[in-house]
DNA sequence: CATGAATGAGCCTTCATTCAT
DNA sequence: TATGAATGAAGGCTCATTCAT
């Protein structure tokens, strides 16, 4: 059926340009590597994608509305503030490690002159790591009381050094290391 | 003397690239730009750089260089030991914003395939933040008894996230704001 | 009946390629934008003609012998010579307004490597304005004695340019403009 | 010497796209056949133009202006008025035929998108065919009181159409087909 | 040391055309 | 007949790098 090997062939180029990406940054994205590692002429990526450009952002897009999308959903338990806190936390952690490529993407774009190209409607609801929680924690006056951005911005930091630590085998990926780095974040905004 | 002509080329020819690499990333560093900003010939270029690697490396390497010998200057102050850290903060604070064209292509430097290709004696003698101090911390039971490289790579990044709001106009680079943000660090690392 | 459906799209295809070539020219006419223009997929231009060479031989071919046609079908009207040559005149310059993409395409498939590719069956019984009529005129005495061909070709050198300027908005469509650039070409040819 | 070498190569550069302009007009100017035609490499055209656009409107650009210089020197004799007007056509016959790939370049330029990103200074000083000749012809009462714009138009096409016919070797280039075909012109526009 | 000129190696993109359904 | 998908071939352009002066 034709359905089925356009969606396959479109997720063979999503795919195929995340490893790249991983690999060699977007400068490293070549149309016809790229086409060539899929097993297809390079004038079909152009059927599928505009330009490398669109490529890019498309895929960007598909990712960070997703990742948006799963964002919200982790942040449903009913638990204790700080448990809560603490899951979402473990959540992304492991999101980050078994997605590494994907989150590799997202970083690399935001960093790129391609995000301003992303639509803004895109951009606006992105990474809500939890803002309704960072409000939370403050009204039960467990964590410190700065604005959102901030808490968001050092947890994210943080986080994001643990990933790393844990890519580069400084740290392991079980309960003691995460449970070490989970500390430190936690350290840091609470009041 | 030919020398000093030479000289202020050269560290023309590096402000531009650090310049260029700020706005636009290595990518965005031609040879041709470069040499046309500076008012220079293409080919002179290549007189005092072999090529773009060894443009970009040799650059690298001088400021990774640089900042590693600032870095262990930094750390001389008599002080108690949370007074000390904290100068050293500010300092690297300072230090960041004042030099963030050389500090952000350190960065990029880092994160591309450039790097594996600094002399490793460099790569090896670069952002000691503190390993003795880190030491005399824990040694005086005020900091989480943790590897060096998880205290050090962990308050890398609450100091890398805090320059980045500063940049970003999301703090300000008042006492308040610093010391707020030196909290963050600290708490994160504290015992 | 199927046969109505295929003629209706086979004249938007003519009358869509008669836009484009009067826009752009032949360059400007890609088949995907073609059928984009028509409502219909690439491929079907290709039920209706061979390749973009055969639609714009086809249509060219097409265009000459219909235009062949109606000019010989124009001196028909019994009237003194010079009346009769005016009258034809004033029919062409009508005729080339009314249906300047037309025209626009016969002339520039005449000057093109494609004219070449025109049925020699075709290219030969064309524009005749007047051979028959040109050797009447020679034999009243009323015109100068030279070849048929250059007296076809002055004529139709000032009613092409007539017809520009009336495009170009540098002469009216009224009695006295026509007039006067008829003086213009009848002078020319007269003895 | 170097600046010998350069200007022969560009004047090889402007020869061989005129060559290629008059066999398959601009469509048929690859950059890839003009430089392997030339005998230099793809790039080092972009050396001398920025890009094809720039190639063709520059050409156009000097060729205009050679014309426009040379048309002003051409009307220079002190005859009466028909012998000079006729002077001036068969310079222009002549300078036609010499120069057929430059009347045609610029003819085919004229006619071409090109021609709007032409310097608008030098489009206003073109091919003045003789704006103060015509205004003398009618103020002898020799020639139709119309405006010059229609008078330099109609001589135009007859000049250009008897180009043709002597390349198409319709006309020869003899003193009796060349007063044959100023006849035409003359009696056109004689009042 | 300084440079103007020249170039090869790529890269992105377009477009007419084919083919299976 | 009608078409969505795929592609080969080609063309324009960029850019790091070399070389003779």
């Amino acid at each position: 059926m034709v359905r089925v090997k356009d969606e396959t062939k479109r997720l063979a180029i999503v795919e195929n340009t995340l490893d790249i990406v991983f690999e060699k940054g977007f400068a490293g994205v070549k149309m016809a590597t790229l086409a060539k590692k899929i097993g297809i002429s390079v004038s079909t990526l152009y059927v599928y994608y505009k330009n490398k450009e669109d490529l890019i952002i498309s895929i960007a897009t598909e990712l960070i509305e997703r990742e948006t999308k799963r964002s919200s959903n982790s942040i449903t338990a009913d638990l204790p503030f700080k448990l809560k806190i603490k899951a979402i936390w473990v959540y992304w952690i492991n999101f980050s490690i078994n997605h590494s490529k994907e989150m590799n993407f997202i970083t690399q774009v935001k960093k790129s002159p391609y995000y301003d190209k992303v639509p803004e409607a895109v951009r606006e609801t992105k990474s809500r790591l939890g803002t309704d929680l960072f409000e939370l924690g403050k009204k039960e006056g467990l964590i410190k009381n700065v604005s959102n951005e901030i808490l968001e911005s050092t947890m994210g930091a943080i986080l994001l050094e643990t990933v790393n630590l844990i890519i580069d085998k400084k740290l392991k990926l079980n309960k003691k290391d995460i449970d070490l780095m989970f500390s430190f974040a936690w350290d840091a905004i609470k009041s």
